[in-house]
DNA sequence: CAGTATCCTCGCAGATACTG
DNA sequence: CAGTATCTGCGAGGATACTG
């Protein structure tokens, strides 16, 4: 059995247990690029059917995607993301740059995370400190802390 | 079959075809944990000697894991996260911020990821403009970009 | 301790056909 | 167009026993 799937006091195996698998983050993904109806993920991903209605309703389930209607021109229905679904911007952003630091090399990131106000793009995540200096990922260290669920 | 596998130029796709399940983030996650023996991440994961040992072959194969000798007091070997690997902190704590917010609720988001150079808790990500300003995440919006692989 | 070897189950994912 | 229904294969994951 899987153990972190019955401990209510962890916050990544319950976000796991959401969309860890090869799929639910890419639709995701898709939508953060517009992608609003069925036969659109269809094509766009190369997913069956199956699957994706099925994906499809666990993300509608967990208020991630919202079902609007849009009745009219032969789309009945649209997949809408929710402030929930926006805010995985993080999540996807973080992995695309490490695919890309890692994956593909240094010298060549895309962009694709657009900041609305400027119109510019965001160039990568940063952790910074309360005074807004910059922490390098090598002085970072993970560790359970007081009260912690992760 | 799975078209983004095919695709050579998704880093998202690419990234969760590495990580892409339930087990291996957690894996990572215990690993920042100092978790270094087969026994513990066994123990403190709940997962089968089967599964883990073929999760942690396979982080090894992709370097996110060294197996390092330490053969001594019976512990003959132990994983070590490799840089590649401690890269992964923007991608799990971006994921347990999200399960923070939207699983948990807010205000009382554990600390644990640490920042050694002041020995404090890193807070939160945040997405910034070249100025310093923070982005906000309802201010995002992703998009392919010229040359984007995502 | 750190795995390997077997066996088993379950659900993911694909393919195809059908429906309102 | 947006699914549902059905069938199938495959691999993830679990349990247990065994080994150097």
């Amino acid at each position: 059995m899987l153990r972190d799937y019955d401990e209510p006091d962890c916050a990544v195996a319950k976000a796991l247990a959401i969309f860890g698998d090869r799929w639910t983050l890419l639709i995701v993904r898709e939508a953060f690029f517009g992608t609003r109806r069925f036969a659109d993920f269809e094509a766009r991903l190369g997913i069956s059917k199956n699957v994706l209605a099925k994906r499809l309703g666990h993300l509608v389930e967990h208020g991630i995607l919202a079902r609007v209607e849009a009745g009219r021109y032969g789309a009945r229905q649209e997949y809408e993301l929710t402030s929930r679904g926006k805010d995985l911007t993080a999540v996807i952003t973080a992995l695309r740059q490490w695919g890309d630091r890692w994956i593909f090399g240094e010298g060549n990131e895309p962009l694709v995370v657009v900041d609305r106000a400027t119109g510019k793009p965001i160039e990568r995540l940063r952790i910074r400190r309360a005074d807004g200096s910059e922490v390098p990922a090598r002085d970072l260290e993970m560790r359970p802390g007081p009260g912690t669920r992760s």
